[in-house]
DNA sequence: TTAAATTGATAAAACGATTTACTTACTTTA
DNA sequence: TAAAGTAAGTAAATCGTTTTATCAATTTAA
């Protein structure tokens, strides 16, 4: 019961393995094989049902058509969106796609990086953490294609593709502030990437560019990876200790926690209280009423993981290493 | 800049490859390798950073450590979060997981099968789709560890883990009945997998034991893999045309569309209108009035899943498939 | 007519591990 | 004191491919 390899092929078709791996490989003309063997192996091949031993190709050659995707958490939707799209466009081209979560832990992600490299990933497609600058750096410098996304690393210089963050969250607060808010609050989580300082930031830009005064109160940073129950909690002493009319979460999973409070509150988001949240999530629309958010472009941030991808792939030489930034759309439901 | 090998480690120890591996396989012992020699070379081992080229070793071993899992799409937060739970377990016992979205497309599946099987995976965890018999049934020749979830395939004789539809459906309707509801409609899919089949027979038992009519134009069956706003035109016409006073939906992304109708309608889930839906999803609960669902108890279905794979790759010997039925649970909310 | 090029094919090395079967030098045992 | 056993370690086969040389026979070029 044992699978069939190169070997038997060869020995059905009275060749040499030479023959069959040139036929397998589209390099029969090339190589000068006549067509009448290279009929004869093919249907042989076909009949039997022979499929090349992966590994063995990958042992060779040293490379697999896998492309590793590290994230934070497969569960959240934003992240299992994309990784479909990646998947899907990814296996178009004839490469599969691993995925792993970190859950931000930086000794996991190491972990996980360092597994991707024994399994000789062709490439690397990372929303990277703080911590792990050193690891991708020498993923980099072995010549691997590495792409972040989501997230960037400012000390590191790799392709980046991601949202534009500070001008999303700058458009959430400038709509709030011209419908008259005055007490923006802003839920955060407290974890140290990038582009969630950039959401930070153009919170702030616009409160102090319409000559707010800057509440450090209203900002909220939620501890990352603790428990939904203490977040709930925290948010409500927000709502119920502070003179809010308009919140930005920086999250989805935090504006759901926030509407779960709002909902055991019984307070109302109407002309009074504002709510936008981040990323998009199915909830938001059907939310009574409907909650206007910040929208990542999943399907273009993808299509664009995947190009640099595969011209890195296909380069000779090293391409140099692009970062592109995706507008996000603020939309606005009611 | 290419990475160590087992060769340069032995090089640089003055030993032998097969010291070397025995000493990495903890087999040294065993080989009578003396404390001084394990010591030097695990040293150089941790001081170099190597990693053993798990590629080299998969061809030789003919196992990978790696568990293939199957579903129909890891953008559903079903699956989703099913993923995360069965990969944070399996990563425990040291293996990792490769997954990949089937779309509910019998050839994708079958070259999904086909991929995992060149790449040697250990173990198949597979949400299984009609036309896949063979193929599944050609691994357990091999003698594969197999393990269908979700879904079951009546004709083959595996390993299942699958929450108890008939009951939970069943349950619902009957709770329906119980609050005076008369007609009763079932927004299902037309995919013919065992667990849809349930949910449906579940439905038509309790409207024929509390003797209610059965009525043929109150189930409707969506195309699997339409468009959503094909669906959302067809839960409208049905919300319309007929008298509807409660209605069951059979998977969570049908009771979204369907709830996405009752906005559009404006029709208010109340004392005279009822909803139930399934697999849950945070827009249920968050949802005003929050949407009763049937649940099915994740974590235990990732544990049992890797409980009957991890048992299975211990054994030497064949271990009788297992059909494991865990309840679901029906979450009255309001 | 001979050298050079082409055609059609193959043998053997290499990829990086694991594992089996040995070797050599000591110790025990009887 | 010879035979048997153990300790410490290694050489070489093996997994299933790809790829580099190489070969013999034929064709083309000069």
């Amino acid at each position: 019961m044992k699978a069939l390899s190169i070997k038997d092929i060869a020995l059905k078709a009275n060749v040499s393995i030479t023959t069959v791996s040139f036929i397998i490989n589209g390099k029969a003309k090339e190589k000068s094989i006549s067509d009448a063997v290279i009929k004869k192996v093919q249907k042989i091949i076909i009949d039997s049902g022979y499929k090349p031993n992966q590994i063995a190709r990958s042992l060779r050659t040293g490379n697999s058509n896998i492309i590793g995707l590290i994230i934070e958490d497969i569960s959240n939707s934003f992240f299992s969106r994309i990784a479909r799209l990646i998947e899907d466009k990814a296996y178009k081209k004839g490469y599969k796609i691993i995925y792993s979560s970190t859950e931000n832990n930086v000794e996991k992600a190491q972990e996980l990086i360092n597994l991707f490299k024994s399994r000789k990933v062709d490439a690397y497609i990372i929303s990277p953490i703080k911590g792990i600058e050193e690891d991708i750096q020498i993923l980099m410098n072995e010549n691997k294609p590495v792409i972040l996304f989501d997230r960037n690393l400012p000390q590191l210089n790799t392709n980046y593709v991601g949202a534009n963050h500070f001008v999303a969250s700058y458009q959430a607060v400038q709509s709030f502030i011209k419908n008259g808010k005055q007490n923006i609050a802003l839920v955060t989580t407290d974890i140290d990437v990038q582009q969630i300082i950039e959401r930070y930031d153009g919170y702030k830009k616009a409160i102090v560019d319409y000559a707010l005064p800057y509440q450090e109160s209203l900002v909220l940073k939620i501890p990352f990876n603790q428990a939904e129950a203490s977040t709930i909690k925290q948010i409500k002493t927000l709502f119920k200790n502070k003179e809010v009319d308009a919140v930005l979460f920086a999250t989805n999973y935090l504006a759901i926690s926030g509407l779960k409070v709002l909902k055991e509150l019984d307070k109302k988001i109407d002309e009074n209280f504002s709510v936008i949240g981040y990323d998009d999530h199915e909830a938001f629309e059907l939310h009574t009423p409907s909650i206007s958010t910040i929208q990542q472009p999943l399907e273009e941030i993808a299509e664009t993981i995947i190009r640099l991808i595969l011209a890195q792939l296909a380069a000779k030489t090293k391409i140099p290493d692009q970062q592109i930034i995706i507008p996000a759309k603020l939309i606005i439901r009611n």
